[in-house]
DNA sequence: CACTTTCTTGACCGGTCGTTCAGGAACTGG
DNA sequence: CCAGTTCCTGAACGACCGGTCAAGAAAGTG
């Protein structure tokens, strides 16, 4: 054996999530992340290789920390209909949180590197597919139960809410007015929750 | 009088707007716009001051040209709610069209720059505002005329289609399936078209 | 203890960044 | 045709970019 690491992986990782989180990809340079990350160049070179590279080890993190986080609230058991409610009031909740990035990874990477980075847009259209699953899932779940009309194409609004998410997610990075937020979240909701 | 210039503002700068519409900001070098918009370093100089000034040039001209034509169909005479119809049609309309940048300038401006640099921010916040009063218009329009229950509260309804709009325009980026699109501006015009 | 292995450190690489500017070119008014 | 003005051109600037690497530091193994 030899010399262990002195940093932890995911410590860092989340440094450098964070940086990309608010200032976007090609705007966060190597020196801002090791000044961010506490560890030198080499050490970073060495643990994740290059730029691009520590990019999708951040975007991978903010999948399986953020992402996945919100996506539980649409699979907990119970109803379908107040899962998809709490996955909205949380995510406005979160958008108020002092010293948290605004608006979301997914969102920014979609918007800044969708069309001109082929893998990048694979890996983004990955997580929003899942984000799609899981609406899916908790809208056919309501549907079962009767709160949401059998007769509705839940694909479509699987489609739809993960759409809304993303604009809301937009405008919580332009304006995260929590008025606003909520106006948007009423509206969205009264699509599924029509009484 | 002097030797007069060679280009033309707004055809050299239409060019510089394409060019940050699908790159971003931070993406586009000064090297690559003085080669796409077909002048010298120092005629860009000369024109526009420096890359931020350009940035906030194309900005402006997307508002003019882009955004405006847009808004010009909500603010259409005739139904405020086939005025509403017609914004996203045209919206999935244009995602479809080859060549075009992918998504929308305020939309990609908003989600990498939104929070950190002030200026931009409310430049964008300004166009966002001019397009939810625009839908505010349209929406009593259609209250007036019977087609959206007057007593639906209009500003929050205009919230949420500006957000949808900015959402829409992240997916089109992401995924410019046009079944994905249709599906998601079907149930997001459910929400002012209840029969 | 010495030896091996890995990690850390900081200097360094060529290239590109945004920006400036001197000097030649081109046009207008006289 | 000249003078005056503006524009265009291309080289140059210092700073920073992403990425590499040799050498020293620190741990485990015998």
């Amino acid at each position: 054996m030899a010399r262990p690491r002195e940093f932890e992986r995911d410590v860092v990782l989340d440094r450098a999530m964070k940086l990309f989180w608010s200032r976007g990809y090609a705007a966060t340079s190597i020196r801002h992340l090791v000044e961010r990350m506490g560890i030198q160049r080499g050490s970073l070179y060495g643990a994740f290789g290059d730029k691009r590279a520590l990019f999708f080890a951040a975007i991978e993190r903010y999948d399986r920390v953020m992402t996945s986080r919100l996506l539980a609230t649409l699979d907990a058991p119970g109803s379908g209909l107040e899962a998809i409610r709490r996955f909205f009031r949380l995510k406005v909740e979160a958008a108020q949180e002092r010293g948290r990035p605004r608006g979301c990874l997914v969102t920014n990477s979609a918007a800044e590197l969708g069309s001109r980075d082929r893998a990048t847009a694979s890996r983004i259209g990955a997580t929003l597919g899942r984000i799609e699953a899981a609406f899916h899932r908790a809208v056919v779940r309501a549907q079962q139960a009767g709160e949401i009309d059998p007769a509705r194409d839940a694909r479509a609004l699987a489609r739809f809410l993960t759409s809304s998410a993303q604009g809301l997610s937009v405008m919580a990075k332009a304006s995260p007015d929590r008025a606003t937020l909520d106006d948007i979240v009423r509206i969205t909701l009264e699509v599924v929750d029509r009484r």
